[in-house]
DNA sequence: GTTAGCACTCTGTCTGTTTGAGTGCTAATT
DNA sequence: AATTAGCACTCAAACAGACAGAGTGCTAAC
């Protein structure tokens, strides 16, 4: 379709485009070394490329810059895979090896990273706990009528509910309850636990507790709530260097966006399990993200989908850095999770 | 020092000021209903006013504005305390009558109201974790050599450290361990807990568990970490709504000031624990907050003080509305606290 | 097929002008 | 003695015109 000098011509006014962010002319462009042929050749090149869809204008005798198509097509075609820095390198691997025990922790240092390294806004959602094994399970009374109720997972995560304790139910109960869940429900995955609480503890329960009703219905209301993911943030005040957010009121959308968790989430959920997804400008469903681009990766434990790296930023954006970036990371950070909650 | 007349135009210009955030001349002034006299002699005045240091010109020919010194002034003699609005009123009933229960939701829940009752941005800090008192606490192996350590606490607070687990420490000691320490520590308050476990604790270990030296030691690292207080933000993309920040630049350094957590800890805990503290531009200790003021009251539970509300915004603020605010909240939430957790 | 040349377009900057809101000062008025 | 009217003056903001510069598209020559 496109003539191996279009391809070069498109290839150096995205990358210059993505460095500059100006629309860059014919003279500019054949004033490089590797471009031989005149700025008027040019011209005419641009010309169809614009025709095609490629490139377009800011104003009727303005130079030229990358449409969403363009963007899109560079992307898909014309990516040359980039070496990342050195020192970003090294960043990479001290974060993994410092002795870090939380993995809420790496996530957050990871979301950090993200953003320092590459100057855009990190987004990480998860880890999800779907897959993670119950562990240890705790109610604990505060106060005439409510109790804590805490999971921890294999992961190590800590989840907390707070709910409302029957009168009926006596400390005693408690302890025989919690003794039952805990040997029962002990090793099961988060997905399992309600199908197990049906089969195996209702009868139990029915045998050793005294309020089996009461308990029962207030079973129901510790394993019904259903977390979200949580969401984590690195470098929300990136967005304020880009040249494209100079005014405030674009800023403040984004802004307003970006913080509504639930969306978000959707968001990056969507984009499936595997592999690196580039979202260009308006292919975003979210609005105020129609000059955005949005590059999600995804991470796991042992082949179980955890959660997923994003990286957002100007549809200008320095996708092959990225794009390498959040490659390398979702694998080691798959691969250090694997390594360190799979293996035992 | 100041006529009644002087007062009542610094009060005005000062008020109006703060509405339309526009320099007021004498003329302005001088159209009001509430003023008698011509635009000349308030000229005068301003001009009085002006070599006293309490307002200031933006240019050689312009109205005035207040100065620092000139919001010093009001914030200290001219209040007048103003009435809530009835539906502001009615946010704040409803945040408490709701069946709100965890404490950290209620406080983030009070942070977005505040700040969407005021179009500013509030911080909150707290809730202390120094003189509640430990409910129930766990310890659960996850992994070899790592294990959860979980705290709950009387206000429902659930706190998780990750830690080493000494090899020879057994499930057996760890039991033990557990169950001496829930026995020991229970009901006891965060601030005793190390005396405590010195006073009590050590020679009960000595005697029912295997290894007590490596014990020890993993006790001595569950108690030494010092959790600081949380932060919470609400409204932070109110700031943009002001006209003095429509300069990227300006956010940005504000916002980067905003977001190191130990500053603002720092800063919302050095202005005591009671009444309602003021701090006008550059009185802010902080450089970024230059061109804002921050409100702060203070919130407790049982006369004990849990942490700190504050508003942040422009020194052109609402001084008497957020005061106020502040003032009732800080109030009403220091009783719903201390009765939720204080009487039982 | 490529390129030189040229007329044309649009933005951004600079300059000068005008308008309006404000001031300070002086002299007249109360 | 305090107040006010009047006036010269100042500055910012808005506007208009001129101009330079970077770009385009098109045509004709190479």
């Amino acid at each position: 379709m496109l003539t191996d000098r279009q391809l070069l011509i498109l290839q150096i006014l995205i990358d210059e485009y993505i460095q500059n962010a100006e629309p860059l002319g014919s003279r500019s462009i054949s004033k490089r070394q590797d471009i031989t042929f005149s700025s008027a050749t040019i011209r005419n090149e641009l010309a169809d490329l614009e025709d095609m869809g490629f490139i377009e204008k800011t104003h009727s005798s303005s130079g030229r810059i990358p449409s969403e198509k363009g963007y899109r097509f560079y992307v898909d075609n014309l990516l040359s895979p980039v070496q990342l820095q050195h020192h970003d390198m090294a960043k990479i691997q001290s974060l993994f090896h410092e002795k870090m025990y939380e993995l809420e922790l790496l996530i957050e240092h990871s979301a950090n990273l993200l953003s320092e390294i590459t100057n855009y806004t990190s987004i990480i959602l998860g880890p999800e706990m779907y897959e993670t094994k119950l562990k240890h399970l705790q109610i604990v009374p505060i106060s005439k009528g409510t109790a804590i109720f805490v999971l921890i997972t294999d992961t190590g995560h800590v989840e907390k509910y707070t709910v409302d304790l029957p009168d009926e139910m006596d400390a005693a109960d408690i302890e025989r309850t919690v003794n039952i869940l805990n040997d029962r429900l002990k090793g099961v995955p988060f997905s399992h636990l309600r199908l197990k609480l049906q089969q195996e503890v209702q009868g139990l329960l029915r045998t050793h507790t005294e309020n089996y009703k009461q308990t029962l219905d207030f079973l129901a209301q510790l394993f019904q709530t259903e977390k979200s993911d949580k969401v984590y943030y690195g470098g929300k005040t990136n967005i304020l260097n880009q040249p494209e957010f100079q005014d405030v009121n674009k800023v403040k959308d984004l802004y307003n966006a970006i913080e509504k968790q639930d969306l978000v989430q959707r968001l990056l959920h969507q984009d499936g399990t595997s592999g690196i997804k580039v979202k260009i400008g308006a292919e975003n469903t979210i609005q105020e993200m129609k000059n955005c681009s949005l590059i999600t990766a995804s991470y796991s434990i042992g082949g179980q989908h955890m959660g997923t790296l994003a990286i957002l930023g100007p549809t200008r954006m320095e996708y092959p850095r990225v794009i390498g970036l959040l490659d390398l990371l979702s694998k080691d950070l798959t691969k250090v999770l694997t390594q360190r909650y799979y293996s035992n």
